[in-house]
RNA sequence: UCCUCUGUAGCUCAGCGGUAGAGCGGGUGGCUGUUAACCACUAGGUCGUUGGUUCGAAUCCAACCGGAGGAGCCA
């Protein structure tokens, strides 16, 4: 007999008969003649409920001896449940323990901090709401490959390690086999200069849009930054979508349709797993999801923004001033406070921006955008990049950068230039939102942060 | 890097100046178509570390270490 999974028995209209299950138990009730297993197999949130009779094979030395988190094959009938709860049982006709838990295996039937489980990584995915994360999350990996196949985008592998320390981005981890010595130069090192984990695909990126027109990158990034927050990680996922002939108001709009066609997949193929979130994590989450499926999503300037931000008549901590940064708080207040929906804010001032973003032609704003949301801030940023040669050349002398070390970068306004545009997003803040688990630390199976890089 | 909170049994926490407690988990026994099952008994802790105040410190003070939240930066 072949093994079945218990998400098929669960979701089951007809009576699956004879079947053979295997999984982890995750608690052992006994009767006089019998004993209740509830064995769950990752497949699902829900477990399967196996009477195990005294009088089966094995049952003193395979049922009885039982702990949470044994491991077993289980053969039997399925059969209606007499008891309430769940709709199918099993009726097991033989039990085989195949390894048995120690006495201080640390998952209990009882809620534990997260922290807790963050400290036992390498057994939390066998906890329900660890399990329906991961789920989720190889669902979301798969809908973002399947959304921009659907629309003929090339999925591009840009390099991990890169020489660029460039964008004036965050800090980057320096990749090298020199062991401490002569780090600075990198003459001596293993590429012959200093190298970096990247922080972004973004610059190779466009080299690939302005040849194949439409890509994207779906990979690890690092960023050194020391950074204590829920919602950074020193690695984590990052899609980058680059369009050629494209400009900022398509950019947002793909944006948008990503972050939709995202949440819509979760609804569709994630119901159970979402209703697992709602109930335990976040009793506003489907509703939430509903209607950022449904709704448009709302889109201000950054001067309008600002405006509404001043007129909002709100105590901020922070100023609010044309020409300054949006703080979290000023973002939040947007998205959760004023528009309640997700929101899109672009046209920012020059200064505060990095070189490669497009001159708009009132000279004081570049096309940028930022896509927020609601519980997490920004989810997505992005911009159309400076496609003409002497602006951009004039760029990087303003932000004090050589154009030596972005020749190849500025090659490509040599020859063949076209508008073109495209945004980050961060997969896992993209979960955050869909499961409103409210640490990326919860979404990624092995977090590291700084000063933790366990398992 | 800065600000705030926090560190007591395997886990979740109570105790906040006078010789260490509960629930859950573990072990043993009992009961029951049970479902975070229930009942009884039992084992388990140099109270984060170091120093100080005190007749006496888990409790007060200081430093350090770990954890969490927030800010900045960003995705």
């Amino acid at each position: 007999m072949s093994r079945i999974l218990i998400s098929e028995i669960r979701n089951a209209e007809e009576c699956p008969g004879d079947v053979l299950v295997k999984g982890w138990v995750r608690t052992r009730r006994d009767a006089k003649a019998f004993s209740f297993i509830e064995l769950n197999d990752g497949s699902c949130v829900g477990n399967l409920q196996v009477v195990a009779d005294a009088t089966i094979p094995g049952y003193e030395d395979s049922v009885l001896p039982l702990r949470t988190g044994a491991s077993v094959e289980i053969e039997g009938k399925v059969v209606a449940s007499q008891g309430g709860g769940q709709k199918w049982e099993i009726q097991a006709s033989a039990v085989r323990l195949v390894g048995n838990a120690e006495e201080d295996f640390p998952l209990q039937k009882k809620g534990h901090s997260m922290e807790f489980l963050r400290s036992i990584a390498h057994l939390r995915p066998r906890a329900n709401l660890f399990g329906a994360v991961f789920r989720v999350r190889s669902r979301m990996a798969y809908a973002v490959h399947q959304f921009f196949q659907e629309k003929a985008f090339v999925y591009v592998h840009t390099p991990i390690i890169t020489a660029s320390d460039c964008e004036g981005a965050g800090e980057m981890f320096r990749v090298t086999t020199l062991d401490g010595k002569e780090l600075d130069s990198g003459a001596e090192d293993f590429f012959g200069k200093p190298t970096y984990l990247t922080v972004s695909g973004q610059l190779e990126g466009e080299t690939f849009a302005c040849a194949l027109s439409n890509i994207y990158t779906f990979g690890p990034t690092f960023r050194a930054e020391n950074s204590h927050t829920s919602r950074h990680a020193s690695e984590f996922w990052m899609i980058e979508p680059e369009m050629a002939f494209c400009d900022l108001d398509q950019d947002m709009s793909l944006a948008e349709e990503m972050v939709k066609y995202l949440v819509a997949d979760a609804l569709e193929n994630c119901a159970e797993d979402l209703g697992f979130f709602n109930r335990f994590v976040d009793k506003g989450l489907v509703e939430r999801l509903e209607f950022v499926r449904e709704r448009d999503f709302a889109r201000v300037s950054y001067t309008e923004a600002v405006e509404l931000l001043i007129s909002s008549g709100e105590k901020f901590e922070y100023p609010v001033e044309y020409g300054l940064n949006l703080q979290s708080e000023h973002e939040r207040y947007l998205t959760e406070t004023h528009f309640k929906c997700p929101v899109t804010v672009y046209n920012y001032p020059r200064e505060i921006k990095p070189f490669y973003m497009r001159k708009n032609d009132d000279e004081k704003t570049v096309a940028a955008m930022d896509l927020l949301v609601p519980g997490i801030g920004e989810i997505v940023g992005g911009s159309q990049r400076e496609e003409r040669l002497d602006i951009l050349r004039a760029n990087l002398k303003e932000h004090d950068l050589d154009e030596k070390d972005y020749q190849w970068y500025v090659d490509l306004r040599r020859y063949g230039s076209v508008p073109h545009a495209g945004f980050g997003l961060g997969f896992e803040r993209l979960l955050m939102f869909v499961t409103g688990v409210g640490n990326i630390r919860d979404v990624i199976p092995f977090p590291r942060v700084p000063g933790w890089a366990e398992f």
